[in-house]
DNA sequence: CTATTTGCAAAGGATTTGCACACGG
DNA sequence: CCGTGTGCAAATCCTTTGCAAATAG
């Protein structure tokens, strides 16, 4: 999605809630849109610096939030202390296979998958609102890379 | 499985990694067994400190690494800055499901899920060695909760 | 105008690390 | 004995918070 739809829509997300449009928030999700990648927050802050914005980390935490909360921006838990963020503003669902060796991250989805999730909440009474699904693993290139030559340490 | 068969195996872990057995290690591992719960790091910290454990706090978390590494606990990331361990050796692997309202941790497991994994990993050429995956949503008691009124905020 | 936001810096909480001493093998 | 492991406290890392000043509507 384009970043000027994403702006458009996060206005309306604001006004929706009773938030003013403040132009660190543009920015926030300005820069947000500017990668394709999964970025951190630390990283957007930077990026802030960088580009002149005069947004603080503060800002970009809370704008981060908001993103997240309007459906704007899916959070990634790394279990290293820190979070990823990336688009899913019309971006189908979908879940990750995190490379342990070269932090490559590979999105997937699988719909029978999703579909079992939901089964397997409703036996449980359970009502699903999220879920998420880390395949942890090696990459092709890097398993291949231990093929040849075992680690002779 | 019983803490005398899990710290026999311990050992062997130990021994093969060339790492010593030593008393805080034993005891971190046999407190880490007190309980069926998920317990976190500093939970397990404080229980040294209760049951006249010398075990530091260094020591717990170092040992909770080890114990983690050797396939004896796994590791569930709350996504709230701290990590929950639980046995999982001698164990089937789970998933969970948590309530975002109260908490409650419900396991579950799903062969074809499990399945389903596999077959999306190989499909990316993705050698697979773990993976997690946690339900979010609200339990049946906290969904029931809801149901009669509505929120009227 | 006036309540909401912001920026700053300090607080916070979980986890890790440096280093001298203790101890397992 | 000797090298690994430990305890302690300080350091780190990401993230949140308090508060006066700035700003959107």
């Amino acid at each position: 999605m384009k970043v000027e739809l994403a702006l458009e829509r996060f206005v309306l997300f604001l006004r929706g809630k009773g938030l003013r449009v403040t132009t660190p928030r543009r920015e926030v999700l300005t820069l947000a849109w500017a990668t394709h990648e999964h970025f951190g927050a630390e990283d957007l802050y930077a990026w802030a610096k960088n580009s002149g914005s005069s947004a603080s980390r503060a800002t970009v935490y809370r704008t981060l939030s908001l993103l997240v909360e309007g459906g704007f921006l899916g959070v990634l838990d790394t279990g290293k202390g820190h979070a990823l963020y990336e688009h899913i503003l019309g971006h189908k669902h979908h879940d990750h296979m995190v490379c342990l060796q070269c932090r490559l991250i590979i999105e997937f989805r699988d719909d029978q998958i999703e579909q079992l999730q939901e089964e397997a909440a409703s036996k449980y009474g359970f009502e699903l609102m999220g879920h998420s699904l880390t395949l942890e693993g090696h990459c092709s290139s890097c398993s291949q890379e231990g093929e040849s030559a075992a680690d002779p340490s």
